[in-house]
RNA sequence: GCCUCAAUAGCUCAGUUGGAUAGAGCGUCCCCCUCCUAAGGGGAAGGCCGCAGGUUCGAUUCCUGCUUGGGGCACCA
């Protein structure tokens, strides 16, 4: 419907420039936009205000002229100029209740479309190192790349999840370590545990599962482990180089073969408890990337060396390799390859956006905590210094949301061990509730998470009410039956004409909008929008169904107002679907 | 010190390419089931859109400065 009306503006401007009151090189970007009182009309643009400078004419004399030269057109009834040279336009009910017939038709494929033209886009979140459980903090990041992708897909973009698993350096071998202490405490040594180690009680469920696959193996003396290690923080000396020391240690002690073994172990506990966690959340994935795959396979000294050949690479004094970051606007250099011939994590990065761009896709989006918002300019300067375009990249920032009893906010430290799951978070609150509320407010803002909000079944409950409406239009279908009637929806649409009250008009004016809403918020990342509109159109069902009955003894009627009542929960449906809540028939 | 995001009703937040009288929900106050799920609905009160300038027909929206908060950065992923 905009665009028809936008069509008949176009029209009214060519023949306006015929007539020498437009000049006739004018350019002009119709907006036909809904307005939000219905004084105003369904429809408004503000062209004539937008033309008045170019055209050396009064606003209003402008519409005047606009609106005497606009064409006729079955679906708009009632042109309008207001305000400052507003023109309002009022659509015919057939134009307006067309939507219900439309959705009916379209069914779960109803808001979709093509307008990403299969492009290929590669969306990167999460990404949390293996070192532990997910929290509540990557629990956004999951919900909001999950729901992003999803959008995309849904407005025809070929999308390519992925989760970059960093399986390589120092903080995995910090994690095997710790599981190798907790083992040999398992065993009967009596031990120090590091300061800087990995404290959490998973930690020891890995050492048990050590035990089981290796038993006494991997045994040595609390004595011979700490022989020659410098002194932890707590004793006065360097938590970094005790951690370091007794990764040393380890290696030398158990040997290569044990090392790799019992690392893997660890790794692929995690791992497999991360995929697990997240796939129970609705989160999954085309491909784990794993960046020891880009150490072995050479791709991180394939990269190092595409960037030294372009001469963006120097070396210092010490040996060390550095990316001339600052070249393309970065604060500061950023090191590739330290004196100790060891590649930085940096260097994977590297690596691994080469190889998303040597596979082709339009798009690589990265969404990352807000924690890591100084990655961007060295991001963006790996993408210029291997010769992509800045375009073809894409960073969303997410926030962390701050958990809430009531008013009680809760604690939550990584450093003790003791944070806040996603698992716990999930099995408290339920997949529904957590996937909702983390895509309620726009990414980029902290976001104040009510646990016990998210809990409640009451009206106060976004996704309680939204669900809710759901199963009411569930609710009546089923109480058809009772009264020995059936749902005959050619009829109800024949005569949608009967739903001439302004909830129902209001109602059919909001699930026409669904297909504009999915767009946008699927090209502008911003979930949310999509979030706030089911509440919304749940918000105007409820009015509606509280003020009028569905099971009208009149047939006619009756079935109109179903007609109407399945749309809605078609779109209710569709809608939660792609933010990953279930759309219940029942509560 | 530098970077970045924010600042809108008592609270939590919308406001998408600059538009008409700035919107929801919660909370407060009032009201509505002999009726399809009251797990719902209606109404009232509540605002210098942080402050000060600038751009123009017009600014909560764009630009600059300031104030106040969140976060980040000092070969550590």
């Amino acid at each position: 419907m905009k665009e028809h009306i936008a069509e008949l503006i176009g029209v009214a401007i060519d023949t306006l420039k015929q007539q020498g009151v437009l000049p006739t090189d004018l350019t002009a970007r119709v907006m036909v936009e809904n307005t939000k009182d219905k004084s105003h009309g369904d429809f408004a643009t503000n062209i004539a205000l937008m033309l008045a400078k170019q055209a050396r004419c009064a606003p209003r004399d402008l519409a005047q002229k606009l609106v005497e030269a606009l064409p006729k057109s079955d679906s708009v009834t009632q042109v309008d100029i207001a305000g400052p040279g507003f023109i309002n336009f009022f659509a015919s009910s057939e134009t307006i209740n067309a939507v219900v017939g439309q959705i009916l038709a379209q069914k779960e494929s109803y808001g979709l479309s093509q307008v990403g033209a299969k492009q290929r886009v590669q969306v990167e979140f999460v990404s949390a190192n293996p070192t532990g459980p997910l929290h509540v903090g990557h629990g956004r990041g999951a919900a909001y790349g999950a729901t992003i992708s999803d959008l995309l897909a849904a407005v025809g973009f070929d999308v390519y999840r992925e989760y970059y698993v960093n399986d390589a350096g120092r903080q995995m071998d910090i994690l095997a370590t710790s599981v190798w202490l907790r083992y040999l405490e398992l065993s009967g040594e009596r031990l120090e545990f590091p300061s800087n180690g990995y404290k959490g009680e998973y930690i020891r469920e890995i050492a048990r599962k050590v035990q089981d696959q290796f038993g006494q193996a991997l045994i040595k003396s609390a004595k011979d482990v700490f022989d020659g290690v410098s002194a932890d923080e707590p004793k006065g000396g360097d938590k970094e180089i005790h951690i370091d020391e007794l990764i040393a240690k380890a290696k030398s002690l158990l040997g290569i073969v044990n090392y790799e073994g019992l690392f893997d172990i660890a790794l692929n506990d995690i791992r497999w408890d991360i995929e697990d966690d997240l796939a129970e959340f609705g989160v999954r994935y085309q491909k784990w990337f794993s960046e020891r795959s880009l150490t072995r396979g050479g791709d991180v000294e394939k990269s190092l060396k595409l960037l030294q050949d372009a001469g963006h690479i120097y070396e210092q004094e010490d040996g060390a390799l550095w990316f001339r970051s600052t070249a393309f606007g970065d604060d500061k250099d950023r090191c590739v390859r330290r004196e100790n011939g060891m590649t930085t994590y940096f260097a994977s990065d590297i690596a691994y956006m080469n190889n998303k761009f040597e596979r082709g896709f339009d798009k690589v989006l990265y969404v990352f905590g807000a924690d890591h918002h100084g990655y961007l300019p060295r991001m963006k300067a790996v993408c210029q210094a291997l010769g992509y375009p800045l375009e073809k990249l894409d960073f969303r920032l997410v926030q962390f949301a701050i958990l809430y009893r009531g008013t009680e906010r809760v604690q939550m430290s990584t450093r003790s061990g003791s944070f806040v799951t996603l698992r716990e978070l999930r099995d408290e609150v339920g997949n529904d509730a957590a996937r909702f509320f983390y895509v309620s407010r726009k990414s980029d803002q902290h976001m104040d998470f009510d646990l016990d909000l998210a809990k409640s079944q009451s009206k106060d409950n976004p996704v309680y009410y939204i669900q809710y409406a759901h199963a009411r239009v569930c609710s009546v279908m089923r109480k058809l039956a009772e009264h020995q009637w059936q749902f005959d929806a050619a009829l109800g649409l024949a005569n949608l004409d009967r739903l001439d009250s302004d909830y129902e008009k209001n109602l059919m004016t909001a699930l026409a909008r669904y297909p504009e809403i999915l767009e946008n918020a699927a090209l502008n990342y911003e979930p949310h929008a999509l979030a706030l509109y089911l509440k919304d159109l749940s918000s105007e069902f409820h009015t509606w169904y509280n003020a009028l009955k569905v099971l009208e003894e009149d047939e006619v009627l009756r079935n109109a107002r179903l007609t109407l009542s399945d749309a809605v929960r078609q779109v209710l449906a569709n809608g939660l679907g792609l933010l990953g809540v279930q759309a219940p028939e029942e509560m």
